[in-house]
DNA sequence: TGTCGATATCAATATATGTCGATATCGATG
DNA sequence: CATCGATATCGACATATATTGATATCGACA
């Protein structure tokens, strides 16, 4: 539940092995990004007006059934990639640019060794 | 197998919602690495002396049978993350450094909105 | 050329995942 | 309080994926 907890390292990658259990909490949030519809969603929160969107605002963007929105962004909500907030009928999402921001440092790349 | 090609778009996800070929060609690349194993496969290869190992190194950091080794290290090449090049019997993994720095900068946040 | 060690491929299987229709929840509003 | 619209949950199903043992390939070497 807690973003940070779950990547837990933000060194990179090539600095020094991960261990079994860095790789699972890092894992999870890597396979929450490798949909391609999730990664749609990603962008479309983060590029929204505001730095907002609601459901429907992203059910409008695809050709799938509600649930299935609704789905993956409980998947992204549960890594700790969007997090949610509840104002009148509707339910608004944002990024979490913490955990972008950790992924993007465990990906970065050392001045070549 | 054009790891470039794959990508193909590396400005932040905040900049402009992904298209459904776009998002198609990145998710390929972040499945790959929602996986404990390969994730810890690239960051033994890339953190291990001389910046590659060889199949070898990586079947003994891992309770898991040698097929099960190369198939994510196959799984990891196709997206671009790795290359291979054989020298002797041994077979030597490399990271590919551009394709890291691609997610990296994909990932990365843009000055908070 | 025949064997051996290292790696890849194949076939099979168990589990995980994306999707949907049906239904439940929840806030607003009459 | 009854209803309606927005969103979430549930159950089911088809497909994808991780893993393995058996086997093939491929380079080295006697």
């Amino acid at each position: 539940m807690e973003p940070l907890e779950l990547l837990e390292c933000s060194s990179p990658l090539a600095r020094e092995p991960l261990d079994g259990e860095q790789a699972a909490g890092v894992a999870r949030v890597f396979k929450a990004l490798g949909d391609p519809v999730r990664l749609r969603i990603l962008s479309i929160v983060a590029s929204h007006q505001g730095g907002e969107a609601c459901v429907c605002d992203l059910s409008a963007a695809f050709d799938l059934s509600q649930p299935t929105i609704s789905h993956h962004l409980k998947v992204l909500k549960e890594v700790g990639l969007l997090t949610s907030e509840r104002r009148a009928s509707w339910v608004y999402y944002r990024i979490v640019p913490e955990t972008l921001a950790e992924l993007s440092a465990l990906l970065s790349v050392p001045a070549t060794v």
